[in-house]
DNA sequence: GTTCTTTACGAACACTGTTCGTTTGCTTTA
DNA sequence: TAAAGCAAACGAACAGTGTTCGTAAAGAAC
């Protein structure tokens, strides 16, 4: 996909992989193998800039902002997210929003990053129009399909910015289960007895059931 | 609920509000009413200290991160929404999530708080086990209310979130907008035509409809 | 009165995003 | 060829951030 070092090609003549001429693609690219490694706490502008053999300073000729940064990362990703073509529109539906988890949750940080960020650049766009094509094959009227459209990622986006929280704290039980594990049953008798159920299920199957109650919802709640 | 300030029964005798002998109370009240006046960039541990008349090190004694701050401060506010009582089920499952969302509306940045903390306090708790009740009042399986329970609530943190991220951003309408303007009609014809749509209705219309369409679904899909 | 523990606080550390003034290297002119 | 212009790159500095450490003060327990 992405163009690999111009000087592999001939030998590299020096050790350093001959500093790759500073473009906006080249941060974007560091930013997100940085955020691969160090999570959403170990993404600095500076951090990027070392990664490039840099200084911070150089990096605001092509961007304006650290959250500029963000967007542009998050736009790249997108344009990861596959469209699926087969099956019907339910099935390609599901399908693209969990293509979009699954980029969420490849690199970690990047849920987070999702929801602190406006989604707005092309590969975002090319996403919106995809699913309102979808929802529009799948008989829904224009004006439902235009609010779902916003409802859908966004629940998805909510989901992996979870799960990311989930994982980068160190002990992923000290959670909500120590806080039902100490509340007195009398006084919370539904969370004591489904304490176990809540946190059933891997992150497929709450998925799928997750997707299927949404687009459920869809169906039989017509626009007011 | 919480002390009062204990000077104050025989009066102040100092000019300032007589230094409030620092406890985790006054120190949360003064982190929401900095959130509240300069939403979550402003928010900063020394800034908090400041309010207090003290230094940053001093709120170590009572907190063990910056992360527990927000913890504490979140399940404060959580304290403030309401759990309905008159209705049937969906009336009062709609009224409190609907409560939910007004409280983290309230203050500007509490919303992205919610999406960056693990809400794991009594207050939580408390809405947790409403939420569980009324589920089950509904005549839904246990096994879907206990789902249900991590899905609602998320997705309205993610609505309040993604209405923040709106608000902090100096021209609201620089957002998707100016990408559909921006965008070829023949290659985008969908999100061309219902651009507009979008944008249309108010919070108030769009939640009404985004929680029908999550109980709707949440009816008609049972789980595997 | 003397210990011991909790609470408070100032100074310092290692960071962060951002700005400013300057230097470099290339391209366009004269 | 030489001069001028210009965008890109950079180093230093600024105003912040969370967190830690050593050290005082203030009570409580003996």
């Amino acid at each position: 996909m992405a163009k690999s070092t111009s000087s592999s090609g001939t030998g590299s003549r020096r050790a350093r992989p001959a500093k790759p001429a500073l473009s906006l693609a080249v941060i974007v690219a560091a930013g997100l193998e940085l955020l691969r490694q160090d999570g959403i706490a170990g993404l600095s502008l500076r951090k990027v800039a070392q990664a490039l053999d840099t200084g911070a300073a150089s990096l605001y000729v092509y961007l304006d902002n650290f959250e500029a940064l963000h967007a542009h990362m998050l736009d790249h990703a997108l344009g990861e997210v596959a469209i699926p073509t087969d099956g019907d529109w339910r099935q390609k539906l599901c399908g693209l929003l969990r293509n979009y988890l699954l980029v969420l949750h490849a690199t970690p940080g990047l849920g987070q990053l999702a929801m602190m960020t406006m989604a707005t650049g092309p590969n975002a766009l090319r996403l919106l129009e995809a699913q309102l094509g979808l929802l529009l094959e799948g008989g829904l009227d224009e004006r439902r399909a235009a609010w779902a459209v916003d409802a859908l990622p966004l629940y998805i986006s909510a989901i992996a910015a979870e799960q990311d929280l989930r994982r980068q704290q160190t002990d992923p039980l000290a959670g909500i289960t120590q806080t039902l594990a100490a509340a007195p049953p009398e006084h919370y008798p539904h969370s004591h007895r489904l304490q176990a159920e809540m946190l059933a299920g891997d992150g497929e199957a709450r998925l799928s059931w997750a997707l299927d109650m949404l687009i459920n919802g869809l169906i039989h709640t017509p626009r007011p």
